[in-house]
DNA sequence: CTTAAAATTTAGACAAGACTAAAAATTTAT
DNA sequence: ATAAATTTTTAGTCTTGTCTAAATTTTAAG
């Protein structure tokens, strides 16, 4: 049995390793869990204990198979719910992510499978993350960061980096979303700050903004 | 903030004191949550502490307004919850009880909002019980017990008291479920139980079946 | 009305998860 | 290569919710 605290130190591991696969430091883990690194430090001997990391004293820790499964069941079950409070019950993409929190910690294997279905097997959350399938497979995207585009070209937005309401908003007042066409015009070097043209209106994004998009070229 | 442990409590202390109003027993409340009274009177200090029940020494509490009212929210949750589960995702009312106990706790009023708007603002459970509305009131019924019945007459099957996935699974096999036509045929006195008729098939039940099932007459 | 039984509360302890302060190990910088 | 800075761990404490055992109060029996 995981506990709901050990669940959200899977999730929490889980991310800070996603994109290197390095080990994960007492430290990231504390400040990701918005807590001192001594309680990091608890925890992270329960979850060794359990065999959901590997961990050796100073050199930070894995997730081992068994913690990885975890983390992204959990993942899994966030992201289904997202989808859920959205289309079913018409909550905004800046609205689902406190609610999932709590959400994903439900365990009952049939709600999870009934959801799935009852969503029709969605691939993607509100904000364009994948949604791990019950063996725990990420289904691959190759999305890029909006930043990443060097030169006049046309993109669709398929996913933000950061999703805090505060960004949300920002797109909705703009009329970013899932599957919006994005037409990048130039970059200045100076700031890295992009003019784009979005649904024929002429917009001037921030560094801060084309970092936290994920487009896909077309 | 009411803790998850003090809303089962609250919950429990409702359901024992809901036929008579008396004050409820601290081993009444042990027993119902599966503790000792040692850890009941604990919970009740706290309880009391923070309003949600009016507590003297040995004689037991009753919920305060306040205490009614979030055990009456926790109960909204549980009965909105079963009724999505079994009409949104095809669980069987003997399924639904664990999942609920779970989804219960959520918190966040636009979930429960839009849940509610989502099942077109359902008045009962699927095992018939009243689900109260967001000020807390409960909708009346005047159900009574089918070992009430004392002469052959009909009657519909509108709720059961006992939900146990056992009693459930009972009337399943023998075809009942609410809105089931149940015609009393006759009652034995030496052991209550009673030969009622269910789609044209006679059926004999006993005292404990009886007192299990609600029903309204004709 | 007094005592025995039952119910309730108190006292002291424990596990989970967190914290502070201090010690130990590692990394960085000179 | 060693001292300073940083990171990590340990030790001891706290809160929540639980427990056992003992003490107290209420209830029931005679």
């Amino acid at each position: 049995m995981v506990t709901l605290s050990e669940e959200n130190y899977l999730k929490a591991i889980y991310h800070l390793a996603k994109p290197d696969k390095a080990s994960v430091s007492t430290n990231a883990i504390a400040t990701k869990m918005l807590t001192k690194a001594s309680s990091a430090t608890d925890m992270i001997k329960k979850l060794a204990e359990k065999g959901l990391v590997d961990y050796q004293k100073y050199q930070g820790v894995h997730l081992t198979e068994k913690g990885r499964f975890a983390a992204v069941s959990v993942i899994r079950k966030h992201r289904l719910w997202e989808v859920f409070l959205v289309k079913k019950l018409n909550f905004s993409w800046d609205e689902v992510h406190e609610v999932a929190e709590q959400l994903e910690h439900i365990k009952s294997e049939k709600l999870t499978q009934q959801l799935d279905a009852f969503l029709d097997h969605p691939t993607e959350d509100p904000h364009g993350d994948p949604i791990p399938d019950c063996e725990g497979n990420l289904p691959s995207t190759q999305k890029i960061l909006l930043a990443q585009i060097e030169r006049a070209e046309s993109c669709i937005c398929v996913g933000v980096k950061d999703s805090t309401s505060q960004f949300l908003q920002y797109l909705d007042k703009h009329n970013i979303a899932l599957g919006t066409k994005i037409e990048v015009l130039s970059k200045e070097s100076f700031d890295e700050s992009m003019s784009i043209n979005v649904n024929k209106h002429q917009l001037t994004i921030s560094k801060e903004v084309a970092h936290n998009l994920f487009v896909k070229i077309n």
